[in-house]
This record gives structure tokens, sequence and C-alpha cells, in this order.
DNA sequence: CGATAATTGATATGATCCATAACAATTATC
DNA sequence: GATAATTGTTATGGATCATATCAATTATCG
């Protein structure tokens, strides 16, 4: 990027040319030093979640459905039966911003409202049989596509201890 | 219509027409089963994720720093004399977003914008001297109040151990 | 040299999340 | 039965992220 200049700049300190100048030899390694940053647990692990997260995406790209979808359709499967609420708040989603993501997935058929009976303000979610087909295929592609790659990557042991200290790091920090 | 329940309450006994308060659903133990998620990587690294980006800014909230300014202030620390793109480029940030955080370092005299001289379009990032002491200071504050706190929760050996496999997931996934 | 392309910082703008307040319908509480 | 609380919803603002574009400057190449 930096390299040496063929024409240099006219007006010049005359005294301190030759170090004030560029010592554009070695002086920018074009690769910068991350330094500490690569400790640093907040940037190693939000830089890792949006790598995960990307690849997520692109193993997903034929069925559409981003990660916090998949999970959403987790855990109705799960939990059918549950209200919005319930189902919102275990997955951290404030209950004013599932609306429109249940929307999207109602739309296509994925899962469905239903008018709770015994408490006509809830809405009761579950899987449409294209849901639960969708999830089976949802589930098929993460697996072998997605997951798998951290098996190739850090081995069966790896993975699962790194699963273990990341789910207590989410839990009791 | 592919749902083939029309109410939640499908299994239910038929005596039971208690008019249960809120607990008509007893069969319902308030907490959800995560299943298959609490396995999933993605899943467990967001809230790992969010939780610690969350106590980061309890430990700095004396010094009012965001993870990425942090991560600015040690890259511009480490690499001083480096101009706006090759600092965002190297933490992710595109450089249109990077012109305002640097307002804001730079409004808190934390960071400088210098003109290069041998090039005249681009500018030098430099700590200024209050940008160094409040660097040094947030360095321990990371130490002591949040790093040590992964020490404390998976131990020395292990937290090396998730340092590393969540590097090689951020290079190499 | 000089015309054209490329780069740098910056602005404007839109999309996507994330968070809060408020409302109608319904239910719980006293 | 009056009042409070809950559920889903809408509206709204903030923060983050991405793209297009621009003026100034530099690089490239004919």
């Amino acid at each position: 990027m930096t390299v040496s200049k063929t024409a240099e700049k006219s007006s010049e300190k005359p005294g301190d040319a030759a170090k004030g100048r560029k010592d554009a030899a070695e002086a920018h390694p074009e690769a910068l030093q991350l330094g500490e940053l690569s400790e640093q647990l907040g940037y190693v692990l939000k830089r890792a979640q949006l790598k995960v997260f990307e690849n997520f995406l692109r193993c997903m790209a034929s069925l559409q459905l981003t990660p916090a979808q998949f999970s959403v359709l987790l855990l109705v499967e799960k939990n059918p039966g549950r209200n919005q609420t319930e189902i919102a708040s275990t997955l951290g989603i404030l209950r004013p911003n599932f609306v429109a993501m249940l929307d999207n997935l109602e739309s296509r058929d994925l899962c469905a409202r239903i008018r709770s009976t015994n408490d006509r303000r809830s809405h009761i979610l579950v899987l449409t049989d294209k849901g639960k087909a969708v999830l089976t295929r949802a589930k098929k592609l993460v697996a072998t596509k997605h997951e798998s790659r951290l098996n190739q990557l850090l081995g069966q042991a790896n993975r699962e201890a790194l699963i273990g200290m990341l789910s207590k790091i989410a839990n009791e920090f």
C-alpha cells in the first residue's frame, strides 16, 4: 500500500529531512499488530460470533432462515402450546419485537398463532406441517453443513468443551 | 390449513375443569425446554457475547468506553501513525461508520487525527496524552474486573483454550 | 506533461436490531 | 363491580450496519 514515493514533496525542513520523512523501507508492514486485542475475550467472541452467523446464513440460504428464526422454530417445536410472551422471553426477544418476527414466520406458513381457549388474550404458538418439514430440513442442513465444521475445525472433544464453556459464560457471567 | 391442533389444551384431564388460576396449565413447568438450542453453536455464542459485552460496559462505566471504542484505542496505541482506513478495516468497521466513532473519541480528547504529510488525503491516528492515560486505566479495569472473571469461572487453562478456539473460529470458520 | 482512474475521509441514506411507552382486549384481584 | 395486571400490538427512537456518492488528493498511463 504505502510504497516509497518517487517524487518527494518540495517544501521540507532541511534539518530533519532524513528522519522526519517516512522510514519507507520497513515502516508499515501492511498488516497491523493486533496486540492485546487478540487476547480480549469480548473481541474474539464477537468476531467468532459474526463468522458463525455468516456461515449459518450461507448454509440456510435455501431455506431462508436466520439464526433467530431457526431458534424460534426449534423452541416452538420443543414447547408447543406456549404463548408469544413465553417463547420470546426465553429467547431474550422483547415482546414488541417478536410480533414482526412471528408475522414473517406465519406469512410463510411455518408457524401459527392460535387463540387460547382459557386465556383469550394470549396466542398459542404451534408449528404448521410445513413448518415441521422445513425445520427438519433445517436441522439436517445445520448438522451436516454448519455444526460439522466445528468438529472438523476443533475435534469432537474440543467442540463439546467449547459449547460447555460458552454456556457457562452465558449463564453465570 | 396445515394446523392440526385447534387449542393448546389437547391433553387435559377430563375432570380438571378447575378454573386454574394462572397455572391452569400446571403441565407447563413455567420453564421452557431449550432442547437442541443449548447445543447450537450460534445460539450459545451469541448469548455469551451479549453477557460479556454487558459485563464489559458495567466494568467500564467510570470511563464510558464501549468494547468497540476500547478496541480502537488499543489498536491505535499498538499501531500509531496509521490512517483511518487501516485502523477501521482491521477492526471490521466500515469507513463511513468509523467517522462518527472517531468524532466521539476526538471530541473527548482521547485520540487525534493528524493530516499526513506525504498523503494529504489521509488522517494519521494517534492517542493523546489523555487517551494514553485513559487507556492505561481501562486496561487495568478490564484485567481486574472483567477478564479476571473468566479465570474465576473457567480457570486459567480453560480460559486460554477458550480464547484459542474462538480465535480459530474467527479466522478459519 | 495531462487526462483519467483510484484512494481517503466524509455525508447522506436506508436496513436491521434493540428498547420504551402506550393502547385495546381480556383476565386477575380486592 | 371497580381497579390492577397481563397479552398482543403499534408507534417510536436509538444503535448498529451497509451502500452510494462526493470533494480533495494521489496514482496511473497514454
